[in-house]
Order: structure tokens, then C-alpha cells, then sequence
DNA sequence: TAGATTGTTAATCGATTAACAATC
DNA sequence: TAGATTGTTAATCGATTAACAATC
């Protein structure tokens, strides 16, 4: 499956939780193209990858295209996410994490597992979610059954971290740090690098 | 220009950055494609869309690439970055982009203005730099003629922010808010959207 | 000179858009 | 039924890869 038409589909999936969707609601593909900036014949054919969810004539039932992208998506149930690397983006990213899940049922993610080396930070609590120290990574991700993580270690530490996540059962990353890791074929691994955004953006200045 | 060409040569420069460049030490687009996980003919193809860098049958001089890259980027010089939002994030972004210039000359980007609307939080200052109320945003960012800017505001408040910052002169912006920006074609956004990543992640648990 | 690697053109590949028959 | 919009096929567009003459 295309990257980014996995990418459309999140933005979809987005657009229906925030969008008002009284019961017999229906969305057509001119509108949802609308709201996400993509043409209709795009937004028909990424959902068409994954089977027929629209009435001709009528368009796609709101909720039930919300449901349904949530199913595809593996969002319609709580999934549980490890963060490894408690410093300041680290613990801001717990919190954002933390705060959206309990202000908001529908967010799925939940995290469920802390790491840090720093003893002075294992055993702190972050919005109610014990650090623990790097070295009950293993122990925890299997226990927890944790498939996606997030570094937000130093860079000199994300390929040894990540080689431990996946080690325990890790199968997603979103990896922080400026750092391309190297990872067996059967994990995924996105980066949400500042520095290379801003580096891209630069160019238009 | 091809958006992936820019993020490319984004990765490029990094690669030549962090590389060791002794005097005279040539690198081929074999070697530079291996590094970035790209075709030697991708980076060949890549960097002459800018110019003839290379010699025939020697490569690339590492240094001299290094810097065009630089300046094509437009992170020959220093850039001065306004950060808008200094909750958890955005001051912990703060924090990462000054003491990441401070370390390392080479690095170009600089905060030079942080704003918040927390009349707790205007005054206090992040590494060196202090906080703003987002009133004085228009005349900071005019007298220091910041044309890039991160959005790490709730996402209510995104819209507003960033129309004001544009209306100052800001060219390109960071959004780290989970909302999809309108502002004129002159403008640059890239979104940092932890939500949406996770969401694609999940796809392939 | 011989070997190597660039810059560039041509071939391939894949994704987007347009068009329309099917059908609600 | 008439109007609207889907699902899908065909046409277009653009990006990647392969190939090779130019040349250091």
C-alpha cells in the first residue's frame, strides 16, 4: 500500500472525528476532498483500495467512514505506545499524548510505558505513568505488548535504543532524533525531524 | 522545485555535515547515495538541477558540495526562527534549537524571539531568550526580520497565530498543531503532526 | 592513456486526474 | 424517473531509474 495514500487516509480519518457528524450524516468525495486538499477522484480512490464504503448518488455515511478508516487504520481500539527518552521533548510528548487520550475517548493512543537512563528521572510519575529505567524496556514492551514506539533519546543513543525495541517486539517508530536508523524489514520507522523541516523550509525563505 | 528534492538535499547536507571532510576527501553519488538510502543516479540527478558540483571520474569535493548545499538551502548564514507557544513543546523545542547553535557553530538556526500569551510565562526567559507577550509579535518579528516561524499553540489558536505572523512578514512556518493552515501562496507551511505519524504508524501494527 | 564517475537523455515506473458507466 | 455520486478504467502527468557519451 502506498505511503501516501496511508497518509491521506489519517487525514480522513481526522477530518470525520472532528467533524460534526449527525446520525444519517453523508459525506461525499467533493467534500471530504474539500476539507483535506485533495481532488475527489482522489479521495474515491484511496478509499476504493480498501473496499466500498459509498452509496452512488448518496456518498459515504459519515460515522460509518469514520468507523471504517479507524478499522483500516488499526485506531478503533486503544493502542498503547512506549516512550523511550524522558527529556524535555520526551516527557512534553507523554504529556500531550496523556492529556488528549483522557480528554478525549475517541484519541487512541495511549502511552503506557516510560523509559529513561536517568535515575534521578526513573520513578517519577508522569501524568500518572511511572519512568522506568531503559534497562525494563524488554520486560515491560512484552508485558504491555507495546508494537509502537517513540525515541526521543540523544542521537548517539537512538540506534541502540531502537535495536532494544525491536529486539522486544517494536514493529512502528517515530524516531526524534536526527538519526537514520537501521531496522529489519518487518519495522516501520517515520521521522519527525525539526531540524530537517526546518532545513526544507529554509530553502523558501 | 520538486518538494522530495528540497527534503533531499536537506539530507544530503546533513550526511556532508556530520561527515568527516578531510581537505581534499571526494564523495562520489555512490557513497552519498548510500548514506541517504537513494540511487546514485537520484543524487546525481538531485544536485544537478542546482548546478555542475561534480568532476567526471573523481566525484564530488565533499567541503565545496557541503557549502553550495548550504547556500542553496539558504542555511549559509545564521536563520532566525520566532517560536510562537511556549508550552511543554514549544519551550522544549526552544531549548533544542539553542543549545544545539550554541554547541555547534555550523548550526544555522537560531530562536531570537519566543512568544506566549501567559502573562505568567512573558519575562521568563528559555536558554538566554526572553518570552514575549504575542502582542509585540508583529514589531519582534519586523526589527529582526524573522521569516521563520514554529507554531506550537493550541490548536484553537493556530489559525489566528499564524495569520498574524504572516502579516508581519513571516515566509515559512513549522506547525506543530494538529490543523491545517490557510495562508496565501507566498507562504510555506510543513506540518510536525505527532497524531497524524502515530495514525499512519498504526497502520502497519 | 585507462579507469572512473559525472551530467543528461531515454525508458520505466507509479501516482494523479479525468471521464463515464453503473447504480442508488 | 431524474439527478447525483460512486467505483473503476483510461489518459495524463511527474518522478525514478537505467544507460551512456562526455570528460576528468
Amino acid at each position: 500500500m502506498p505511503e501516501v495514500v496511508v497518509r491521506r487516509l489519517a487525514v480522513y480519518l481526522r477530518i470525520l472525528r472532528e467533524a460534526d457528524l449527525s446520525d444519517n450524516r453523508f459525506v461525499s468525495s467533493a467534500e471530504l476532498g474539500e476539507w483535506a486538499g485533495v481532488t475527489p477522484a482522489q479521495v474515491r480512490k484511496d478509499l476504493a483500495m480498501f473496499g466500498e464504503f459509498g452509496k452512488q448518488g448518496v456518498g459515504y455515511q459519515g460515522r460509518n467512514l469514520r468507523d471504517e478508516l479507524a478499522r483500516i487504520l488499526n485506531t478503533d481500539e486503544t493502542v498503547a505506545v512506549a516512550i523511550i527518552g524522558m527529556g524535555e521533548l520526551g516527557a512534553a510528548l507523554a504529556r500531550y499524548i496523556q492529556r488528549r487520550h483522557a480528554g478525549n475517548r475517541e484519541y487512541p493512543f495511549r502511552a503506557v510505558a516510560l523509559f529513561d537512563v536517568d535515575p534521578a528521572k526513573v520513578g517519577v510519575s508522569v501524568e500518572g505513568v511511572a519512568i522506568d529505567h531503559l534497562d525494563a524496556l524488554p520486560e515491560r514492551v512484552r508485558e504491555q505488548k507495546v508494537k509502537l514506539a517513540v525515541v526521543s533519546v540523544p542521537a548517539a543513543a537512538a540506534q541502540a535504543v531502537t535495536d532494544r525495541a525491536v529486539a522486544a517486539g517494536v514493529r512502528a517508530i517515530l524516531d526524534f532524533a536526527p538519526v537514520k536508523l537501521r531496522v529489519p524489514p518487518h519495522v516501520r520507522v517515520h521521522y519527525a525531524d525539526v531540524s530537517l523541516e526546518l532545513h526544507q523550509l529554509a530553502f523558501y525563505l
